[in-house]
DNA sequence: TGTATGCGTTATGTATACAATAGCGAAGGG
DNA sequence: CCCTTCGCTATTGTATACATAACGCATACA
């Protein structure tokens, strides 16, 4: 071992992984743009192997693409992409929220969804809402939905629909931030939380089908925002999915 | 390099994923069991490190499972994870054919559907069906279910729906195979086909809620097929999933 | 006899050396 | 002047050596 920095906290795997996924995201390597290997090893400070497990795996993730004759580059999406990839995950949530209902949720596994909307309800009330209120709903509303999905109880659906979130404009946090973009923020806001409450009271009623719709509209309404978003192109700093958009679409 | 055999053809990794998949699904590693590094180098020819790489994407393709503390495992299935599995790709195809009847698709890429339908038409004409012509109906099945998926023009759902089918059990082929044990076999795959007939014309006509539903159907029929195929456990060694099926579950 | 601790073995995690290929540039011929 | 070909370089693919951590066994003490 030469005079490489080692830190031995974590592994160099997950080092490496975190390391060139927040390059992505940021958008320090663009869309389209070859990876290499000898520059990842020098940005996150493992080695090759560390570096091209994590390549391999990112790959897999959706933030890389294979190139045929070798090593990877970062993918780049169209709109049409991302607002398919809010639909899909819509539509597994929405069937996540119908097994959840036909198979039967305990009075007490529900309590954890209520405290979110609870939680939820009590920062709408602020108008307009602050950014530090903002930031919680963020974090709440993220883990209303991890918490509907892992009711659903499907080990297959819940890898799924992780695997879904995993781009970071199809997850829950990633398409409520585009949409605060918008001049109606608080209104769609608001209307969210209204999805929210018709699906607990329809998985507490057991009906399946109520249930898997107002998810599917609750991504419709995602997706319909973000288009919106996506055309004001004002303050989209919080947009993480803007690091991936590929230039000269449309 | 010592006197290793090293077959250049093809890459060591995907030599090495190949091998292990097929002794995973054919039951050569049982489920729950700990593959070794150094067991899988000797059995696939490859070194470590191509072998680390099929490892590790056989994790992300569900085949195999992490353990906290190093290493991998054959992953093991309940008989619900694998109908959730089947519900789970016939939501994400229904999706497919709602994507396609409303975004449209012209005559010309209609085609190969309707050359599938009219071949497995043919062969349906048999009977009772000869084992060539099961044969046949499986691949051209396959081939149905994946251009129906590339019209819906959606790269994300695609790969979805790719990565759902990866399970064996999931895949088009798998739960064909495992309706074949059925007395009334012939008469299912009648039925499938009816479904096919109905997709087909569903998006012809832009009719994107009556092609989604159709295409969920034809799951949920699966899954019960399924079922009842898992209860007569005869002639069940045409069906991959077994092998991945929990010892003792129920 | 049972439990706990320490040592040894084995397997995984990491680093690096080596091999091969693809892409690019320069030079020569048509 | 353009096209083709040869060779070099840079980057990926593969192999293996080394480090480290976990598991098991044995032994000793309670």
């Amino acid at each position: 071992m030469a005079e490489r920095e080692v830190d031995r906290s974590i592994s160099q795997t997950v080092k490496a992984q975190l390391a060139l996924r927040d390059q992505i995201l940021s958008g320090s390597l663009r869309p389209g743009e070859r990876i290499s290997e000898l520059q990842a090893v020098e940005t996150t400070g493992a080695s090759r192997t560390p570096v091209r497990m994590a390549l391999v795996r990112l790959e897999e993730e959706g933030l890389l693409e294979a190139i045929p004759s070798g090593g990877f580059m970062v993918k780049a999406f169209s709109e049409r992409d991302i607002s398919d990839s809010i639909e899909l995950r819509g539509t597994l949530e929405g069937l996540a929220a119908r097994f959840a209902a036909e198979r039967g949720v305990s009075a007490r596994e529900l309590e954890p969804l209520k405290e979110c909307l609870a939680a939820i309800d009590e920062l709408l009330r602020q108008v307009p809402i602050s950014i530090e209120a903002f930031s919680s709903y963020v974090t709440l509303n993220a883990r209303f939905h991890a918490v509907l999905t892992e009711l659903s109880r499907s080990p297959p659906l819940i890898r799924q629909i992780d695997r879904a979130s995993a781009l970071p404009f199809a997850s829950p946090s990633g398409f409520v931030m585009a949409q605060s973009a918008l001049p109606e923020a608080q209104q769609i806001l608001i209307i969210g939380q209204e999805h929210h409450r018709v699906v607990i009271d329809a998985i507490e009623n057991r009906e399946g089908a109520r249930a898997e719709a107002i998810m599917r509209e609750h991504a419709r309404l995602a997706v319909r925002n973000l288009r919106l978003a996506l055309r004001n192109r004002t303050h989209l700093d919080l947009l993480p999915a803007l690091a991936l958009i590929k230039t000269a679409t449309d």
